[in-house]
RNA sequence: GCCCGAGUGGCGGAAUGGUAGACGCAGGGGAUUCAAAAUCCCCCGGUAGCAAUAUCGUGUCGGUUCGAGUCCGACCUCGGGCACCA
């Protein structure tokens, strides 16, 4: 008899589905369509078991759907734009074109041998110029429609190597390269109106029926929708009012200052006239651009000295002090502080000697703020020390709502709906990204390319030896002739944020080689993604942006109006985790190894080539810059696909993060094995047996289990089932038929999960055709009800017995067996039970 | 700092509010073998006990319920995101 031998068995399957075409997604007009799609993967040369996991688990359902009877479309490309490429360029001197398309073939050729059911002719990566300069046209037509336009935004700024840096590139403040203090700057840079989009955003979440709750929830408090008051404070000085916006309009009374942000055009104004000023906005705006560097940064302020009056005391006088911790983003720019009811504002207040005046207390104890703000939750009612609107006990809501309605009576505020939800800003001051195709025209000013010259190509000849965007210092590249008068221009040299790039290849999937975005009969036919796959890592940027690409492509007649919404279900697979092993260069910066490059013992880690100690970094999400990836590569070439595919998927549900460690691969090996064979034995075995009728009862149940798993992404426990029904039917004495029939089923329901193995097994056993294109099986209901049960004797709520009975007998007959039990009986010791709980089919429990 | 999750044996984990630990890995014992590999069988949360059994046990503390891993409240720890990592 031969052994398992995946080495063999794998090539000879997959030269079979290529030879059939098995995976070619094509429209058939008889059969629904699914779309299963795995977020596409950066080129980082290697794949990593992560991939592994993601790709096997969207593998799993397209199969699953193929045998479902549906046409399914199962593509694959290369999210390959962005800066990893940029920096070997600059570490090995190669080219980020070179570099990128090395990796793609790399990573493919580790792909295949995996046997994904995938169609590798829709193949693209978002840098091939036929893809992006499809995207450049979207951007036209997006300009056209008014969905991007030109602002000033801030970046982080390196005042020694001149350049911006992403916000990876700042670490403590300080750029990655020059270590110098980074400061804010702003930048004219390139918007989509996302924010137009907020309340269809919003209101368009409960439609995702089929999203992770948790998703929907961070992206609704993304869009965080507010319900507040803008209003003026006239200033004493005359001039221009500052405008502010509050969501705690009821807490006006307990306004202790005025705060407007470094970027507030008064703060740029004051900056201009008082060299103070200017040296406080310096120092304010020093640190990165990110939310959690400003909010935990140490609040500052300044006294500018001006005064601005109370709206309901023009006696009343607040002073206007800029601050560090105001977002020029969001609102207006400037608030009014609150220091009771606000512990931002009281650290400020109690920091700079401003006075805290409270303006309600808790019902029953009107004990006045001290150390800590009293932020009772909106919905509590509280007392009021004296209420403007006449308010005495009453709810924050209420009060806000009260206070909005007053100050639209009096006409010095007006309610107003704002959303967290900031613009799309799109523009990269870097090389290795989608070029923006408009041109600055000295006559014309900003000007659109015309389509019929895209796409507009990165040029080839460029260098990474000093900081900056080669695009600005290269010799010819931005000259050209304005498209609207013809005259010599230059070529906008931002490039496009990458996340443009994975906001619609979802979409050019179903048309990857169509001369424009997309194809009316191919969307119309493929969209929308029915499953969508992918790390919890994405819940807001990607999965927002897309939605708002959709609802743009939708608008600009790229995509159907059904399509606005573009995936219709969304799986978040947990994360694969690993320590991360770093050293450090000479200047005390890190150095990343990967785990097989360290050695780990008992006393420490050692980097294997020169025995330095190496730092352990717990687990965390597997990155290639940290370098904490694990190869999958060896497993595959060790045991094969299948043993890889069958080990990441049984090993933990897939939600749920895994700290990823070698062992159990073997265990998976060895019980593939085990399934060839009992397979092979079957396959000779002849003549009847007995307990057929069981066999064929555990094979009902077993598809249903293993199908229920598959339909609720719990793909361990259906592997669970499969082990189980393995040990059955290894064990099982039925007849020879009922074996085989039995076997093929198993071959079926593995087939997802290990496709060659299972072809090998269905061919072995006579099955026909390939296993890959035969009917999911399904299971026979009558199969499934099992006419006795057994129930578990509670005694005030411990398990103390339990009976087999009939399934359906009477609940008085039950009680009378259960309270007969020994169990019961020692554990009441002669008492009488004061009530019994009988839940039929299931438990029993004796109140003593 | 703000938003969102997760926490169950040595390990990965299972469990419509109803027998906690299915299934697997690791470990222990046995069979087979000249021996080994491979395979097959049995045991496997802690404590006490020869055993039957009792008792404790799902991050911590409290609550709801006949009954809580599951629901509610507070907390602890770990992880993800925070708009230029992808």
């Amino acid at each position: 008899m031969s052994r398992y031998d995946a080495s063999t068995i794998e090539p000879k399957w997959q030269a079979a589905w290529d030879e059939a075409g098995t995976f070619a997604a094509t429209r058939d007009p008889a059969k629904p369509k699914f779309y299963v799609l795995e977020m596409f993967p950066y080129p980082s040369g290697r794949i990593h078991i992560g991939h592994v996991r993601n790709y096997t688990m969207g593998d799993v359902v397209a199969r699953y759907k193929k045998s479902s009877g549906f046409s399914v479309l199962h593509p694959m490309g290369w999210d390959a734009f962005g800066m990893p490429a940029e920096n070997a360029a600059m570490a090995t001197g190669g080219h980020p074109k070179d570099w990128t398309y090395n990796n793609i073939a790399e990573m493919k050729s580790q792909m295949k041998p995996m046997g994904w059911s995938l169609d590798w002719t829709r193949e693209f990566a978002t840098c091939d110029p036929e893809y992006y300069g499809q995207q450049q046209a979207l951007f036209i037509d997006f300009l056209e429609k008014d969905l991007v336009y030109r602002k000033n935004a801030v970046v982080n700024w390196d005042p020694v190597d001149m350049t911006v840096l992403a916000n990876e590139q700042v670490i403590d403040g300080k750029g990655w390269r020059s270590g110098a203090e980074v400061e804010r700057r702003e930048l004219t840079q390139w918007f989509f109106k996302i924010s137009d989009f907020s309340e269809e955003l919003l209101e368009a979440i409960d439609t995702l029926k089929d999203w992770p709750e948790k998703v929907r929830l961070m992206q609704a408090n993304w869009i965080g929708k507010s319900q507040g008051l803008r209003f003026a404070f006239e200033r004493t000085d005359g001039g221009a009012p500052i405008e502010v916006y509050t969501t705690r309009p009821d807490t006006l009374m307990g306004a202790s200052f005025v705060g407007i942000s470094p970027d507030h055009p008064l703060a740029k104004e004051l900056e201009a006239a008082d060299p103070k000023v200017a040296e406080f906005c310096a120092t304010a705006r020093k640190g990165g651009t990110t939310a959690e560097a400003i909010e935990t940064a140490e609040k500052l302020g300044y006294d500018t000295g001006l005064r601005v009056k109370h709206p309901l005391d023009p006696n009343w006088e607040l002073p206007v002090w800029i601050a560090n911790f105001i977002l020029m983003d969001y609102g207006t720019g400037a608030i009014f502080a609150c220091p009771a009811h606000d512990q931002r504002d009281l650290d400020f207040c109690r920091k700079y000697d401003l006075p805290v005046i409270d303006t309600f207390f808790a019902l029953n104890d009107p004990k006045p703020v001290e150390g800590e703000a009293f932020v009772p939750p909106k919905s509590d009612k509280v007392k009021w020390v004296d209420h403007f609107a006449g308010l005495d006990e009453a709810t924050g809501e209420e009060a806000i709502a009260a206070t909005i309605d007053y100050a639209e009576k009096q006409g010095w505020g007006k309610g107003h709906t704002q959303y967290r939800l900031r613009d799309w800003g799109l523009s990269r001051q870097r090389y290795w990204g989608c070029p923006i195709p408009v041109v600055h025209c000295g006559d014309c000013g900003v000007v659109p390319e015309k389509k019929e010259n895209l796409p507009i190509e990165l040029p080839y000849d460029v260098s990474f030896d000093v900081p900056g965007n080669p695009l600005d210092r290269h010799p010819t590249w931005r000259d050209c002739a304005c498209p609207s008068c013809g005259k010599p221009a230059k070529r906008e040299t931002d490039t496009m944020d990458t996340f443009v790039d994975s906001s619609w290849y979802f979409a050019r999937f179903t048309a990857p080689r169509a001369t424009t975005p997309t194809v009316a009969e191919d969307a119309d036919y493929w969209m929308n993604v029915d499953q969508y796959i992918g790390g919890i890592e994405h819940a807001i940027l990607h999965l927002l942006y897309s939605r708002f690409f959709a609802r743009a492509m939708h608008i600009c007649g790229h995509l159907p109006e059904k399509s606005k919404e573009p995936f219709n279900a969304l799986f978040t697979q947990g994360m694969v985790t690993h320590a991360i092993y770093q050293t450090r260069d000479a200047e005390g910066r890190a150095v990343y190894h990967f785990p097989e490059d360290v050695e780990v013992s008992e006393s420490g880690a050692t980097l294997k080539a020169t025995g330095e100690a190496v730092e352990v970094i717990p687990s965390a999400k597997m990155s290639k810059s940290k370098k904490n990836v694990v190869d999958p590569l060896e497993i595959i070439a060790q045991y094969g696909a299948d043993t890889a595919r069958w080990f990441v998927m049984s090993d933990s549900p897939p939600e749920r993060d895994v700290e990823w460690t070698a062992s159990g691969a073997e265990g998976a090996s060895k019980h593939l094995a085990r399934v060839y064979r009992i397979a092979a034995e079957i396959a000779e075995a002849t003549g009847t047996g007995e307990g057929d009728e069981d066999l064929l009862r555990e094979m009902h149940k077993t598809i249903k289990a293993v199908t229920d798993g598959i339909e609720g992404f719990a793909f361990n426990t259906s592997i669970a089932k499969l082990y189980g029904f393995t040990n059955t039917l290894s064990k099982s004495k039925a007849g020879a038929e009922t074996k085989k029939t039995a076997m093929r089923v198993m071959a079926q329901l593995m087939a997802p999960m290990t496709p060659h193995l299972a072809e090998e097994v269905w061919a072995m056993l006579g099955g026909e055709g390939l296993v890959a294109e035969a009917e999911w099986p399904v299971a026979d209901e009558a199969m499934l009800v099992e006419d006795t049960v057994t129930m578990p004797i509670q005694v005030n709520g411990k398990r103390r017995d339990e009976i087999t009975v009939p399934k359906d007998m009477d609940k008085a007959e039950v009680e009378k067996l259960a309270l007969d039990t020994d169990g019961v009986k020692r554990a009441l010791d002669g008492n009488a039970p004061k009530k019994v709980i009988v839940v039929p089919g299931r438990i029993v429990n004796v109140v003593a």
